[in-house]
DNA sequence: CTTTACGCCTGACGGC
DNA sequence: TGCCGTCAGGCGTAAA
């Protein structure tokens, strides 16, 4: 999927464009995501007015004057933003039909994503509940990263992309994010010194700022909502580079699977 | 409790 | 050209 910067680059361009519109139709034409949308979406829906567009980590909030549509894209989904009389093809799971003429398509090949309604704010949903802190709040720091590695042996990469840990960091950024902090993402993270924690937090939080002030990562399914490509892959230091040279000592950028996940850093940098 | 393996799906790509 | 294995940005669950 589209990480948090993705994510945030979606929640942006809806904010700019859906809030404070009527929701008309509902079109579901495949239910059977990652978890089953409800059979009731469109009658919960129809008619009601998008206040806000919020995001908790990967997710999308679509707050309404009722409920909230909590949308996940999985490895694969996308929203676009469309005509209202552009027609569906293959994998066009749901259409949220606008005022004014606008219809928001959730298209998901792998159908990892998800889409489903909550009330309030959704802060209390089970898929939200226990997802660790904003990496761009206040709650993120290096003595909070320090503090929960206490005891954990899992390699570093895998400790970043757990979302029960920090939020909305996946198998890209948490290379990018090791790779500014120049840590091995194999190391321990019990093993990892008080101090170079401070430096992983602060290159995560510069890592995901750029990436979203770039409009994001496109690698493969990933586009803002008019179908637009994410410019941060032109500036990606690590991930798909393998064989490459590192940019800061010239050593060649190593591919290596930690986690079962492709893992890219530089082995003379990166200790 | 932590860690690891796996499944959910389709599509793209490389090797043969 | 087609077939097959592998891989892909996530995440929850089960098993050890």
């Amino acid at each position: 999927m589209p990480e948090l910067p993705e994510v945030e680059t979606v929640r942006r361009g809806l904010e700019g464009s859906i809030a404070g519109l009527r929701i008309l139709r509902v079109i579901v034409r495949e239910r059977g995501l990652r978890q089953p949308v409800p059979a009731d979406l469109a009658e919960r829906l129809s008619g009601r007015r998008i206040l806000s567009v919020g995001r908790r980590g990967k997710y999308l909030l679509l707050h309404t004057d009722a409920e909230t549509l909590l949308i996940h894209l999985g490895m694969s989904g996308r929203l676009w933003l469309l005509p209202g009389n552009t027609p569906a093809s293959l994998h066009d799971h749901v259409d949220l039909q606008m005022e004014q003429g606008h219809t928001l398509r959730f298209h998901d090949p792998r159908r990892f994503g998800l889409m489903l309604l909550c009330n309030g704010d959704c802060a209390n949903h089970p898929l939200l509940v226990d997802i660790g802190p904003e990496p761009l709040g206040s709650d993120f720091s290096g003595s909070y990263l320090w503090s929960r590695s206490r005891g954990r042996r899992v390699a570093i990469k895998s400790f970043l992309m757990d979302s029960h840990v920090v939020a909305g960091i996946g198998n890209i950024y948490a290379s990018e994010a090791l790779f500014r902090a120049r840590i091995h993402p194999a190391r321990p993270a019990a093993r990892i010194a008080r101090h170079r924690y401070d430096d992983l937090a602060a290159s995560v939080r510069v890592t995901l700022a750029r990436a979203i002030d770039s409009g994001g990562t496109t690698l493969r399914d990933f586009s803002g909502i008019s179908g637009t490509a994410g410019y941060f892959g032109q500036r990606l230091e690590v991930y798909g580079r393998a064989g490459e040279a590192c940019s800061r000592c010239g050593s060649a950028i190593v591919c290596r699977r930690i986690g079962q996940r492709s893992s890219f850093y530089c082995p003379h940098c990166q200790r």
